[in-house]
DNA sequence: ATGGTCGGTTGCCGA
């Protein structure tokens, strides 16, 4: 079973894209963010017509909006409000094999970290507080769960490009790093992608479109994520950030991260 | 220290 997590910056204008993906890396589930697009728009034709008619929607007009594709049925599909605002950053399902899948999308939290002068980054401070809350309340840390998807905080000194540089850029500090590692450690998520790369090595899924040669400059940022229950975090083999999409024609700005699946 | 580029609810706002 692969799994998939794609912030897309717009799916409809990245179709093609999203083909190439699925012709490269042939996944079961894709978790998608930032789709931009209502439900009533949704390119349900063009995304079955790839092979995956299993869709989970939770789009608005114009921003965010979330959606799991699948090859595979999907039951007891279902979202949550965070902080009150219906404004499509999650959307869940279950799998034929059991295991319930988040596709999740966190707001990015404006420019200024200061809660007091801006209303986006408390916004994002209070979602992240909720995620350590709702789930703690909602599921149990013994079932098969996932959440994959845009957490829009970069936690470890080697998830950014200059721990230093970045400490007073929304993503990177220290009170979004305390309420990430707070929501993460309060129902046990392990994550997925640093099982597979050590702390000490720089891990990257998002490079800015303010760059000309994003490459070359690589000041990458680790925004997307993988977290896993412990029940299901033994069954992931593999993880592979998909940095090559990057270069991909009309690009979003962040690439994919790949997860497999034993079962 | 600043500005740089995208996408859509466009001639601005969010990222």
């Amino acid at each position: 079973m692969r799994i998939v997590t794609w912030n897309i910056n717009s799916v409809r204008l990245r179709m093609p894209i999203v083909e190439k993906l699925t012709q490269q890396v042939a996944p079961d589930v894709i978790c998608l963010q930032e789709t931009k697009v209502h439900d009533d728009q949704f390119p349900f034709q063009d995304i079955q017509a790839l092979g995956y008619p299993h869709i989970a929607i939770n789009g608005i007009k114009g921003y965010n909006g979330v959606c799991i594709l699948s090859k595979h049925p999907l039951s007891d599909i279902g979202s949550h409000s965070w902080t009150g605002k219906s404004d499509g950053r999650h959307i869940y399902a279950t799998l034929p094999n059991g295991v319930e899948v988040h596709s999740l999308y966190v707001p990015a939290g404006g420019d200024e970290p200061d809660r007091a002068i801006n209303d986006k980054f408390g916004h994002k401070l209070d979602f992240v507080d909720e995620m350590a809350v709702w789930f703690g309340q909602n599921r149990k840390a013994t079932d098969k769960i996932m959440v994959m998807g845009d957490l829009n905080i970069a936690p470890l000194e080697h998830d950014v490009w200059s721990h230093k540089q970045l400490l007073k850029i929304v993503s990177h500090t220290p009170i979004e790093v305390e309420k990430f590692n707070a929501a993460q450690t309060a129902f046990g998520w392990v994550d997925c992608m640093r099982k597979f790369v050590p702390d000490e090595e720089k891990l990257y899924t998002w490079w800015s479109y303010r760059s000309k040669d994003w490459r070359a400059a690589n000041k990458g940022r680790r925004l997307d994520h993988a977290w896993a229950t412990p029940a299901l975090a033994d069954q992931v083999t593999a993880m592979q950030v998909l940095s090559d999409a990057r270069d991909w024609e009309k690009p979003s700005d962040h690439v994919p991260v790949i997860l497999d699946l034993a079962g």
